[in-house]
DNA sequence: GTCGTCCCGGGTTCC
DNA sequence: CCGGGACGAC
């Protein structure tokens, strides 16, 4: 949105201090309006380093930087801008003493907790069925609120888990010097009751801002009402609607209540949006009118009309994906419209395969965010390992992933040796192991010694490399070397291994930007620390690539066109029990994740279901999602049927395990399967506007398809099928390969 | 101690 | 379907 702000908005930006609530619907301005208000702010002569705004994610946060940048230039460095994490993070380097940390924390990442609480329930020799996701569930959730873990009754078998294994969670973070992410904020609460801290971080900031305030939980609630304590000056932004973190803690009463919390707080709404056609956004309107528990706000636009939203169902969900991809095509060749404008969005991430597949053989670009992020690949997390060790050589979690990565044959028992040593003598595990080299310990063999030394000796190595002065991408360089990751690797050579060679390359590359970026302030630590605060890192999304993503990354984006695929009962909304929350109040939260998706796209929305679909292996038989029923019949384009339909099976045999079916055939393509309409590879939208349009189906053999780098050629042999498709494919140019299926289109 | 096979259980997601 | 853990064979 460009040009002037509107009344309401401008309000907002000029408010002149005090608690201030803006109630702000998708596509407002909200963003701008926030970006707006700290320029105001500063014009008014309020220091940078005196504000602190707070987003939901580091990217949010990056743009916020960028757009204040582009307004203020050099007056807006010295903003406090961030995550509530990186804020607490930069809070405890400087004042985490006073509660027990040292300068070197480390943070502890989803899959550190993970594997902490798995060892934690081998060592209390728990039998029973209690995973360590349970449990870091059980104590997430009670972090989230304040609340001491053990403390929580609810009569299942797990509190007795929990009892024992949370004190020994705690006691380990704090042996290794390290936080989870609650902690982190934890610990800063704790500051806040500090009789000398306290009132010095109340002082802190002369305003504080907070964006997504809808997704706020009750620690950073409270962390935000002390730093605001004093000054009073506390901006909230936020859309109960688009509430969609539940799930984590998130607690959208504190957005509804602010104003009960801060009765002299000014309210102001924000019901204008600038993004959507009013097809669209009825459509939006709809569907989240159903839910009761909200604050209610009636979004408009004048910008009229618009194109009907599409609405088609397909035989399975590689019809679906197959008949998205091939609409982008038209819309890149007929419409002139660039990839980058389109967006796929869908609930799950299971559900990126067959749409990036499809789209490969329509040769465009797909690009995935989110799905599995750079740090928590295998190769990373080890190489970080090593870091985290020579950083923090009591960090036992990192002697516990690498000690034998790549193998080195240190086994579990050698392993269990140096556990025994460590507790017995209250020692780290990489000292305990330096004391099994020695030969304190009896009943270790030389062998053990020499192999347990080798490892002791590159975690020295390392930290010699480190004492010597090395830039981190040295560190990350020598740790790639040393560990023998980098010859593990290439001894392999599997296509695989040569992609965490690049990954580890890129990490190194990272490493030298965080080097280029802050000179001789550049630690490990620091490195370590800002590793661990970003997630993805990976979401360099530039380039001329149509972008896939789940509805809770999309928020806050936007584009032209977006397709909304899997729109089914059972998978949006995901009709999956929660527990801690009752069916209703998920079924609310399900809809405002529908509310936030379809309120992304600007111009076209085009949404889409499958009938049947694989899930795990199994194929279902899906409805289509309540959602369609909400949404006014006037908004949408539905499809003509074809004119012989195919009777609906009424009764759908389970598929005999083991032995594969022949493939059915899509409807007019002669027989099918009564009992299984999902249809084979020759894949046909159960409805299809553009059924002459569409592709000749099938790669037989004789047939020509071209590749994107070897050109034009023919198949001269098929093996496999589905996404293992392998075609023996004679190229004019290069001569006879063999590719995957997926990687060619039909010429 | 390592490597292979079988079985089981898993969804969304930020920091 | 996928990856991780358990278990047995070398």
């Amino acid at each position: 949105m460009r040009g002037a702000l509107n009344p309401e908005q401008r309000a907002a930006v000029e408010h002149p201090g005090g608690p201030l609530l803006v109630l702000a619907g998708a596509g407002t301005g909200k963003t701008r309006v926030l970006v707006h208000r700290i320029a105001y702010l500063i014009e008014a002569g309020v220091s940078p380093w005196e504000i602190l705004a707070v987003t939901f994610t580091n990217k949010a946060a990056g743009e916020m930087r960028e757009r204040l940048h582009q307004i203020l230039g050099d007056r807006s460095r010295g903003l406090w801008v961030g995550t509530f994490h990186s804020i607490c993070a930069r809070l405890l380097r400087r004042w985490g003493e006073a509660v027990g940390l040292t300068r070197s924390f480390v943070i502890f990442d989803d899959d550190d907790q993970q594997r902490l609480i798995q060892r934690l329930i081998k060592d209390a020799g728990i039998d029973e069925q209690v995973t360590p996701r349970s449990l870091s569930t059980r104590f997430d959730r009670a972090k989230n609120r304040g609340l001491d873990p053990t403390r929580i009754i609810t009569g299942l078998p797990i509190d007795d888990h929990v009892r024992l294994i949370y004190p020994r969670y705690q006691e380990q973070l704090a042996r290794e010097n390290a936080v989870d992410f609650n902690d982190l904020l934890l610990k800063v609460l704790d500051l806040a009751r500090d009789a000398e801290l306290g009132p010095k971080l109340a002082t802190l900031f002369r305003h504080v801002l907070v964006d997504e305030f809808q997704d706020t939980n009750l620690v950073q609630y409270a962390l935000v009402r002390h730093l605001a304590s004093v000054t009073r000056n506390l901006t909230v932004v936020g859309d109960d609607d688009q509430s969609i973190y539940g799930w984590r803690g998130a607690e959208p009463r504190n957005l509804l209540d602010f104003d009960a919390d801060f009765p002299d707080a000014t309210v102001i709404k924000l019901e204008q949006n600038y993004r959507s056609t009013s097809v669209i956004l009825e459509a939006a309107n709809a569907v989240i009118d159903k839910n009761v528990d909200r604050r209610g706000k009636a979004l408009w636009t004048d910008r009229g009309g618009g194109d009907l939203i599409e609405w088609r169902q397909f035989g399975d969900e590689r019809g679906e994906a197959m008949e998205v991809a091939r609409t982008i095509r038209e819309l890149i060749d007929e419409y002139g419209v660039s990839p980058r404008d389109v967006a796929i969005l869908y609930r799950t991430n299971a559900q990126s395969r067959p749409l990036e597949e499809q789209l490969l053989r329509y040769r465009i670009q797909p690009k995935i965010l989110g799905g599995v992020l750079f740090f928590e690949r295998r190769e990373i997390k080890d190489a970080m390992a090593y870091l985290r060790l020579v950083s923090n050589p009591a960090a036992d979690s990192g002697f516990e992933r690498v000690v034998n990565v790549p193998a080195r044959g240190i086994g579990e028992t050698t392993v269990e040796r140096v556990r025994a040593q460590a507790a017995a003598h209250q020692l780290s595990l990489l000292d305990a192991a330096r004391a099994v080299v020695r030969g304190e310990v009896a009943g270790v063999t030389p062998t053990v010694r020499k192999k347990l030394a080798s490892f002791v000796d590159v975690i020295d190595g390392l930290a010699a490399v480190r004492d010597a002065g090395a830039s981190v991408a040295e560190q990350v360089i020598q740790v790639v070397e040393r560990s023998g990751l980098r010859e593990k690797l290439e001894a392999e050579g599997t296509p695989e291994a040569r992609e965490r060679l690049d990954n580890l390359a890129a990490l190194v590359n990272m490493a030298s930007d965080f080097d280029d970026e802050l000179g001789s302030e550049g630690t490990l630590d620091l490195f370590l620390e800002r590793t661990a605060l970003v997630a993805g890192a990976d979401d360099d999304d530039r380039g001329e690539v149509v972008r896939l993503m789940t509805v809770h990354i999309a928020k806050g984006l936007e584009f032209p066109y977006v397709f909304l695929c899997g729109l089914e009962d059972g998978l949006f909304p995901s009709l999956r029990e929660r527990d801690g929350a009752s069916e209703a109040e998920a079924l609310e939260e399900e809809r405002r994740l529908a509310y936030v998706a379809i309120t992304r796209a600007r111009d076209k929305l085009v949404m889409t279901a499958a009938r049947t679909r694989r899930v795990w292996g199994e194929i279902r038989i899906q409805a289509a999602s309540r959602f369609i029923e909400d949404i006014p019949p006037s908004c949408l384009a539905l499809p003509v049927r074809p004119p012989a339909p195919r009777p609906t099976p009424m009764l759908v045999a389970p598929r005999p395990a083991g032995r594969p079916q022949r493939p059915s055939r899509g409807f007019g393509r002669g027989s099918w399967d009564e009992h299984d309409q999902r249809s084979g590879d020759d894949d046909v939208p159960v409805y299809d506007v553009h059924a002459d349009l569409r592709p000749s189906d099938g790669f037989a053999v004789g047939a020509e398809v071209s590749h994107a780098a070897f050109g034009t050629g023919r198949v001269v042999e098929a093996r496999g099928s589905g996404k293992d498709t392998r075609l023996t494919v004679d190229f004019p140019s290069v001569g006879r390969k063999v590719v995957l299926a997926r990687f060619l289109a039909r010429s």
